[in-house]
DNA sequence: CTCCTAATTAATAATTATTACCATTTAGGA
DNA sequence: TCCTAAATGGTAATAATTATTAATTAGGAG
């Protein structure tokens, strides 16, 4: 069985239908999803599964390292089935991530943190932008809106 | 006259009285702030401004890269004055931030990108934990809740 | 210095993301 | 087959942030 199985029985966790469908959707997909698109993909499958159980599953399975988490600025958080330890290049638009083979989590680093008595218990690398499409998608756009007039309003 | 004035002038963006005090106060901390942190700090020198005000300026800052954002995950976004660029050793509990003296973004990351197509416009590298003196704090606190019984619910 | 206006503000409503609650159902071992 | 801790669905609640809007103000033109 998947280990994931493993993972859930041996800590005395139930296996799900619930639990069954969000980490086979996590598993056929290639992007990070959110919460919620894992919600509307899941109640394709089973309309009657809650959010707040879409949620719940995620957080148990990120503690319990099955699926990860992806922190990206300017959007909710992002999941994936746990692949060890590893960052991505993530698209601002879509949510695709190439995953990196690098971590900076080394000599250097740690050796500042043990200078200033700093307990270290996580880390975050990632690498923002977009993928090859959402970039080109863009860049089309904005060739469109070039004739707008603009004092000074806030934009970023 | 500070070199925010400038930044701000420069695009018909207006020197406040509530920027000026934002704008202090970060200059004034040593450790990343939230904005409702910020909030209570502000209005202990004016009591009429609004949090609202607070986090418009707050993005209005980051855009124009007077100040940075840190994005501590289990947390509100946290703030201090742009430096220049680089990374820290944030604590959990306090929101003390640690100067790195290193960026990972570099060759084999940008590689990988342009390998992909990948158009990268920004990066984050946290290392999260806990300040000596936090850390300290939370080792007594659990050497003091050593009988709890637990069958299985969920922790982290 | 006085006016004018776009920029900004305070106050507050609205949204978004996530968690808490609770009555009901269910997985899975005895 | 029963029993019970674990889990679920539905929904309310919370936390963080953004939007709206009428009133105020910074700062340049005259
Ligand atoms: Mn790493
Ligand atoms: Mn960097
Ligand atoms: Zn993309
Ligand atoms: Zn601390």
């Amino acid at each position: 069985m998947s280990a994931w199985v493993e993972k859930l029985s041996a800590r005395g966790y139930k296996i799900t239908p619930q639990r069954r469908i969000i980490l086979e959707i996590l598993g056929n997909s290639d992007r990070h999803l959110t919460a919620e698109e894992i919600g509307q993909e899941v109640r394709k499958t089973e309309p009657s599964i809650s959010l707040a159980t879409v949620y719940r599953n995620l957080n148990l399975l990120a503690d319990l390292q099955i699926v990860s988490r992806l922190n990206i600025h300017d959007g909710p958080v992002r999941y994936e089935l746990h692949g060890g330890h590893n960052h991505h290049l993530v698209c601002m638009d879509c949510g695709v991530a190439v995953k990196l083979g690098v971590c900076p989590m080394q000599g250097e680093v740690n050796r500042v943190a043990e200078e200033n008595g700093f307990e270290v218990s996580n880390h975050h690398f990632e690498v923002l932008g977009y993928c090859r499409e959402c970039s080109l998608k863009r860049k089309l756009q904005q060739a469109n809106s070039t004739a707008e007039g603009g004092t000074a309003g806030d934009k970023d």
